[in-house]
RNA sequence: CGGGGCGUAGCGCAGCCUGGUAGCGCACCUGCCUUGGGCGCAGGGGGUCACAGGUUCAAAUCCUGUCGCCCCGACCA
């Protein structure tokens, strides 16, 4: 049993001012962590406590589909030039020296160093599949840390890695690892979707995301309550009820719209909706110049969305092949179109098209002119109203493909609450969520890469096919506390919290209550419980305020009722309170926390 | 890295504009008192005012620079 007057629990009656979320708040008040860097944390004895509970459950799920490793945290330079990624990751990897003067990394994720091992080893297809996993600490030197535990950059990972000989197995680790994940997080208590995702720098072919919904969470989530489609919003799409095209099949004409240069402003103008307009975004991609190494190349990107759509960055990104943009300056919007931002529109634009590829001189000229993204919902649409390319003009009448022609067709605007589900057609639900778990089908990258070969039943060189696959163990901690909360502090889970029951004497100078709740912890700890007492010597009320605040789900208060042999039990969550015998205190309270 | 904010006791803050003694609440220590929701009274300890430089007889306060932290954006568990 622990004694609260032995522990260092330090709890705050106010959160430090720099914390915003509640998750932050309560785990510095509660006395879980304390801060020593951006992003970086100690965790004091409740919240080691907590993430060893944690730890726990994940190790347990994961034992039945894996076997357990602990990989280096330190990895030689060479391994990551292996697979190209000690460019790749850039800034965000922390990066030393040793002694001699060798470039070393800390971990940040572990796909190298697992397959650096297969190299190694893996030698045949007698020897596969497998699933190797570890609990360990990631580095990652985040451009911002946030909201206490959400983004830091040093946090505990279970990571896993699969090699299998083929999809077909490839999609049993894949899957294995989808239920196992949906079992860590039911048996920690989290409410949680699982959402088609990006699969970012990980590369590879699929990925799901786990997400918790919940106002901290730096994700948004589309979601469909009838069939249970969800996607990060990066990944949505959605079906667009029908709109009115304007009448007529005029060709384009100029309007004078003096001053008028928002959608809104337009369409109040003329008389027209945000849907019968086009938006015209006016972006620069940056990439690498080839004849002028570490020199930058601006290409006009020219996207147009119906008036009322906004652009999704992460679609944008996909669509230019992970290029990186910018919006183009306003010299550079005077350059490109002849007329200030708010006038502008592909019509008569000099632009690059994909049915014009020539010689290679026309090639090159092609390589400058700007591309033009047009997003799906434009399509098949007639007499829009777009800029002019003017000031203090627009023009109406302008049909695609007609009056002007995208390099290309996508998919670029952000699916939106209310729109219709892709799959069933219902209304979706749009929502903030924080991503606890990650599962990507990574396919041949880092097996390819680094060169990992198996020989196959016919003695045949074969390349593995890979899976990987991460939960961020401290935010299933901050999640499980987004969710469970009040303005008096937070109740964790039964099988994560520091402890089951803390057991509260009203009184520590009378000796009667001290023996009774040390008597009772003592019974509630022989049937199996995790007990804190109370013991300090604090009037009820301060021992009641930290009750509330420090996480654990159930409390016995053993105060006046004592000679009547009873006792009261609480549930945090709930706040109701029962009275139980004393004699029985154990059974009754397995009964409330295990049914 | 772009934009915004903040650094004064463990926590939350005032003082800065208008330069001159570093202050309040909570926490902490001692004693008394009290014991079902952060109780009361009395006494007490704790500060290189983020750092460096400058202006000045004199700097927490004015100026310059640096660092750190938080928030909003591009990244991710």
């Amino acid at each position: 049993m622990h004694r609260w007057s032995q522990l260092f629990i330090p709890t705050l009656r106010e959160a430090p001012a720099d914390a915003e979320v509640a998750s932050h708040k309560f785990l510095v008040r509660s006395g879980y962590i304390r801060q020593l860097g951006a992003g970086i944390y100690s965790y004091l004895f409740l919240g080691q406590r907590a993430l060893l509970r944690v730890i726990d459950v994940v190790r347990e799920e994961m034992n039945k589909i894996g076997q357990e490793f602990l990989l280096p945290a330190i990895h030689p330079r060479e391994v990551w030039e292996k697979s190209g990624r000690w460019q790749v990751m850039g800034e965000n990897m922390f990066r030393l020296k040793d002694r001699k003067g060798g470039d070393l990394c800390l971990g940040m994720t572990h796909e190298e160093i697992v397959t650096e091992i297969a190299l190694k080893d893996l030698r045949s297809y007698k020897q596969l599949p497998q699933i190797w996993y570890q609990i360990q600490s990631k580095f990652r030197d985040e451009p911002r840390p946030r909201s206490g535990l959400l983004r830091v950059r040093q946090f505990t990972m279970k990571d896993s890695y699969s090699f299998d000989l083929d999809e077909a197995g490839l999609d049993v680790s894949y899957q294995k690892h989808y239920d196992t994940y949906c079992r860590i997080f039911d048996r920690c208590g989290l409410q949680y979707v699982v959402v088609e995702a990006h699969s970012g720098a990980m590369g590879g072919s699929q990925s799901h995301e786990f997400m918790v919904y919940t106002e901290a969470g730096e994700d948004m989530v589309a979601s469909c309550q009838k069939c249970g489609y969800a996607a990060n919003m990066e990944k949505a799409t959605s079906q667009l009820a029908p709109v009115q095209d304007l009448p007529g099949d005029g060709q384009p004409e100029e309007v004078h719209t003096p001053g008028m240069k928002t959608i809104e402003d337009v369409g109040k103008f003329l008389g027209t909706l945000p849907t019968q307009e086009v938006k015209t975004l006016a972006l620069m991609q940056m990439e690498e110049d080839k004849k002028n190494p570490g020199r930058q190349k601006a290409r006009p990107v020219i996207v147009l969305l119906r008036g009322d759509h906004s652009l999704n960055e992460a679609k944008l990104a996909g669509a230019l092949e992970g290029k990186e943009f910018r919006p183009m300056l306003p010299e550079e919007i005077v350059r490109v179109f002849m007329a200030p931002a708010g006038f502008l529109g592909p019509v008569k634009l000099p632009t690059a098209s994909s049915t014009a590829l020539g010689s290679e001189t026309q090639k090159i000229l092609l390589e400058s002119l700007p591309l033009v993204l047009a997003d799906n919902a434009l399509k098949g649409r007639k007499n829009l109203i777009t800029g002019a390319n003017r000031e203090d003009y627009h023009l109406k009448n302008v049909t695609p493909l007609r009056d002007f022609h995208p390099t290309e067709w996508v998919d670029l605007r952000n699916a939106a609450a209310g729109e219709g589900c892709p799959k069933c057609g219902s209304p979706l639900e749009v929502g903030k969520a924080m991503e606890i778990g990650h599962i990507f089908k990574l396919g041949y990258k880092y097996s390819e890469s680094m060169g990992l070969r198996v020989l196959d039943e016919s003695g045949k060189e074969v390349t593995p096919i890979m899976g990987s696959y991460g939960i961020g163990l401290e935010r299933i901690l901050a999640a499980a506390i987004e969710q469970n909360n009040d303005a008096d502090g937070f109740w964790l889970p039964l099988c994560i919290a520091p402890f089951e029951v803390l057991v509260t004497p009203t009184n520590v100078t009378d000796a009667v209550l001290l023996s009774t709740a040390e008597e009772i912890a003592q019974k509630l700890e022989a049937a199996g419980f995790s007990v804190l007492l109370d013991d300090r010597d604090e009037r009820p009320g301060v021992k009641f305020k930290d009750a509330d605040l420090v996480g654990i789900p159930y409390r016995i208060n053993v105060g006046k009722k004592v000679t009547e042999g009873k006792v009261e039990v609480v549930s945090r969550s709930t706040r109701k309170s029962q009275d139980a015998n004393i004699g029985d205190i154990a059974a009754t309270f397995a009964q409330l926390a295990r049914p």
